[in-house]
DNA sequence: GGTCGCCTGGTA
DNA sequence: TACCAGGCGACC
């Protein structure tokens, strides 16, 4: 499930296996990502070179030599495949860009639930994204300026990537509970010393996801501190943590020492 | 603000 | 065979 450091290992892939080439040839292979990259983009991307690629969020970007803009979502269950144009094609190939020294890179994303599109030069990409959690422009104080608006739940909020970019439904159960937050809080009404636990959690678990092996899907659940652990006792107090449904997306919790 | 549905593989 | 997973846009 990729969230911001997933998506970070795969702009890094991206960037390895692309910046500097030029594009041969593009295949959409799923009526899914022909509707975010129709064949008129697949046109303007073909003969391109890619010039680097960012990540911002959950989105990588690629900057092509015409200064247009190659966004790539994961969605659910996106992922990178590196390898050469002689390859047999994946199962779940949604885009291959193969480029003329003969590499290839395929967008695998069994779902479909990901999308590709092109932003054409000059154009403002993902305008209404909020700051990156890893920054100096996302603190206590920014939050609080953001959350004072807000009705619902804290949880709810952490998952509007307009609040903070790169959060999925994994690390925001897993920060809120390494911050002893209820998922249930009202997001305008957390305290100031609330919302600088909250930061210093958001990036507490982001940074250590990599090196936990958050992302390794054997070893991955087990170092979950919360998440998917309905029923099981809390790793701090024992209770038995509850699974609740919030925004249609299920929430795990300690009830209680994760406090309203 | 809340809920649904896109997608499809994996699991009960 | 039914249901669940979930990022996110579309809908009420």
């Amino acid at each position: 499930m990729p969230e911001l450091p997933e998506v970070e290992k795969g702009a890094r892939m991206l960037r390895a296996a692309s910046a500097g080439r030029r594009i041969a040839v593009v295949r959409v292979l799923h009526p899914v990502y022909a509707r975010s990259l129709p064949a008129a983009d697949v046109d303007r991307l073909t003969g391109r070179t890619i010039v680097d690629v960012t990540r911002r969020g959950k989105h990588q970007l690629a900057t092509l030599d015409d200064g247009s803009v190659l966004e790539i979502h994961f969605g659910m269950t996106g992922e990178w495949i590196v390898g050469s144009a002689s390859d047999p094609v994946d199962r779940f190939a949604r885009v291959i860009l193969d480029f003329i020294d003969g590499s290839r890179i395929t967008l695998a994303d069994s779902r479909a639930l990901g999308a590709a599109r092109l932003h054409q030069p000059g154009a403002d990409v993902l305008p209404d994204l909020g700051p990156e959690p890893l920054s100096p422009s996302f603190s206590a104080d920014s939050l609080g300026d953001v959350l004072r608006r807000r009705r619902g739940p804290i949880k709810v909020a952490l998952l509007d990537q307009g609040v903070v970019a790169g959060l999925g439904n994994i690390y925001a159960a897993e920060a809120l509970w390494l911050a002893r937050i209820s998922p249930r809080a009202r997001a305008s009404s957390l305290s100031a010393a609330r919302r600088t636990r909250l930061v210093r959690a958001i990036r507490d678990v982001l940074r250590r996801a990599p090196a936990a092996r958050y992302t390794d899907r054997e070893n991955g659940a087990q170092h979950w501190r919360v998440y998917d652990r309905a029923g099981k006792p809390c790793r701090r107090c024992g209770t038995r943590i509850a699974r609740i449904i919030q925004g249609a997306r299920s929430t795990y919790y300690c009830p209680k020492c994760q406090r309203a």
